[in-house]
DNA sequence: CGGGATCTGACAATCGCTTGCACGAGGCGG
DNA sequence: CCGCCTCGTGCAAGCGATTGTCAGATCCCG
């Protein structure tokens, strides 16, 4: 009663949301028995929780993740340190994250890099947060990142990048072995002079990839790409183009590090003008965005299979809240090429014609 | 020193971070001396405040904000419910925001609803985490989202649509004027079979856009544009070029009301064939997103000033969060029609070409 | 039918911080 | 030179939850 009286002369109403003593006294038992019910395998018993959670119902009552952050030090809530939103793939991943996470009764907290800060600012600040976890997707790290990564307090995760030291968990895509399934289905086809078009210099993502297509060509007794760089970026892609159809031996096949940068190689190739798609010269990218489908593109890609990485990625961080952090662990979940026009398959109309059996006058 | 004792004698470490009781005692104040040295004009002296700052620099303390949002309601996050992420306008807004609210020491948490979930389901989970604000770009707004969102004991803003009904506040380009000017612009280049691709049934942006569009035609002495639906998707615009290129009097420019449609009619012109873009037919789209700018798309687009959105969109939730949360108001920011190659503009190479003074051979 | 083992739920301390309140120290005018 | 007002500070009571501890209720079995 007396709290009752309170709560009601307080000037501020607060909010119109109700508290764990609200429910407490609507189920007639103590803030306890209601903490408890909210709580997985606690001590209390089957009717008294029943009980409770129909009268937290009925009040719409969630237990506030920040006072039970406070102790507990798990807020519900992951956070994201995500600096290349410029590319269509990560959107994609941001989403994937999200849905998964709230599926979990979580959600994700966006930490994006302001130009000058390095990304180890964005760590303690997350962590001040009371995060479960932290997921870099950040292309490069520096080795004060590294360090401040391993001795993080929470669980943190790289996500499309792998680290050679093995201190800090990651899981990824399988990139050396895209980058020779690449090379292996270019040779196969009859491929003769390949081309790679890197992205940034340090970021893993590119580095293995052209590993394993450099591999992969040696293999089939092809010569090593010639090399260009393209920043990860769609002009980047135009600017390698022109590099390599300005070369005296132009290449007959591109692999580019990723979908943003081949989109932009076909469009530099349209641009300089002289070859075409996929008549003189291939495309190949690695990412799957949604773009590459797109007809006037239409490019063979290497899909990365994003579902499979979040779950995967979401799986070690559950694993990782135990007391023990699981010791690091690297995920490598394999893609899958998906074959198009740029490479020489019939296109979207093309297909359906010949698809269509009934077609007339056939 | 026996408040050390018992950190170090704590079994678990609870973390590295320090609290507000570690700066108090290396500055020699009390812990409310500190919490004061960190409110913005809180009563402290000059040089007890310099004092506990320059301690807790040396610490590395910041506060816990999930302590400090307990008690003050203000969390130093803000929701951002957005659906659409597919649509590549969504990233570039996210992180606008997410960079402008960085500059304020704040992070955007995200939401994302799920399919089946109704977008009200997320208002209270979002200010149970005691956000200080939330911006909502989702097209369509139910009737119950509304009355819950007016009543919200936080800020709720509407980003990139708006809402008859003055309830809340909203920050939108001037869709009307836009669709007015490309209306305008289309009629003075002498085009006279206008279409409409339009996006969702609900949606303010498609439904402002239209009628902006519609009103200027019809200044100009055209007739109403014929209209197809889209729904905001590439492959709507795809199959609204389809619908269009069937008819028996088809239109010489397209106004779709938004780019990713925009992008999907330009492919499907090409895939029909028959027609050519700018020769037989116009296409102008709404955003200037990325892809708008390649080349292979060169796309004329009202461009929405992003930046400048996110930037009123902050003020009004600076402005709110006095205790009389100001009045409901709409920010209409004014855009700018970019012209490029689907509407008759030299492409990039042509305008290289005539830019070229001294060209060999000219 | 009674005693001990097993549960269950209440009490209270705690997480890190904010803030109303009271109090002591100065500054100033009278 | 004194009292009053102002300013700065510390104390302590929360914010809304979790959780170890412990007393009372329940239950089983001899």
């Amino acid at each position: 009663m007396t709290t009752q009286a309170k709560r009601k002369a307080s000037r501020k109403p607060k909010s119109d949301r109700f508290t764990a003593a609200d429910v407490a006294r609507a189920a007639g038992v103590s803030i306890s028995a209601v903490s408890r019910a909210f709580t997985p395998n606690a001590s209390i018993a089957k009717g008294t929780k029943a009980r409770v959670l129909r009268a937290a119902t009925q009040l719409g009552y969630h237990p506030n993740p920040l006072a039970r952050g406070l102790i507990t030090r798990r807020s519900g809530m992951v956070a994201l340190l995500m600096a290349e939103v410029t590319n269509p793939f990560y959107p994609t991943v941001l989403e994937t994250f999200a849905r998964a996470l709230a599926e979990r009764d979580k959600r994700v907290m966006l930490f994006t890099p302001a130009a000058d800060e390095p990304l180890e600012a964005l760590l303690p600040r997350a962590i001040s947060y009371g995060v479960e976890g932290v997921i870099i997707t950040s292309a490069t790290l520096s080795s004060a990142m590294r360090a401040a990564c391993a001795s993080a307090p929470v669980p943190v995760l790289l996500f499309n990048r792998t680290l050679d030291c093995g201190e800090i968990s990651a899981v990824c895509c399988d990139n050396e072995a895209g980058g020779r399934a690449i090379a292996q289905f270019l040779a196969e086809r009859g491929r003769r002079r390949p081309a790679f078009v890197a992205g940034l210099a340090g970021a893993s993502t590119s580095l293995h990839r052209e590993r394993g297509f450099t591999a992969g060509l040696l293999q089939a007794s092809l010569p090593a790409p010639i090399r260009v760089e393209g920043h990860f970026t769609f002009d980047g892609g135009i600017r390698a183009a022109a590099q390599l159809l300005a070369l005296d031996e132009k290449p007959d096949a591109v692999f580019a590090a990723n979908d943003i940068m081949a989109l932009g190689v076909l469009d530099g190739i349209r641009r300089v003008g002289g070859m075409a798609v996929p008549d003189d010269i291939w495309v190949v990218g690695f990412d799957d965005i949604a773009a590459a489908a797109w007809p006037s593109f239409d490019l063979t890609t290497f899909r990365q299979p994003i579902n499979r990485m979040v779950a995967e990625t979401l799986r070690i961080l559950d694993s990782g809240e135990g007391d023990a952090p699981a010791s690091p662990s690297t995920v490598l979940v394999p893609g899958r090429l998906i074959e198009r026009g740029s490479t020489g398959r019939p296109t979207h109309l093309e297909r359906e014609a010949s698809d269509a059996h009934t077609v007339v006058g056939s």
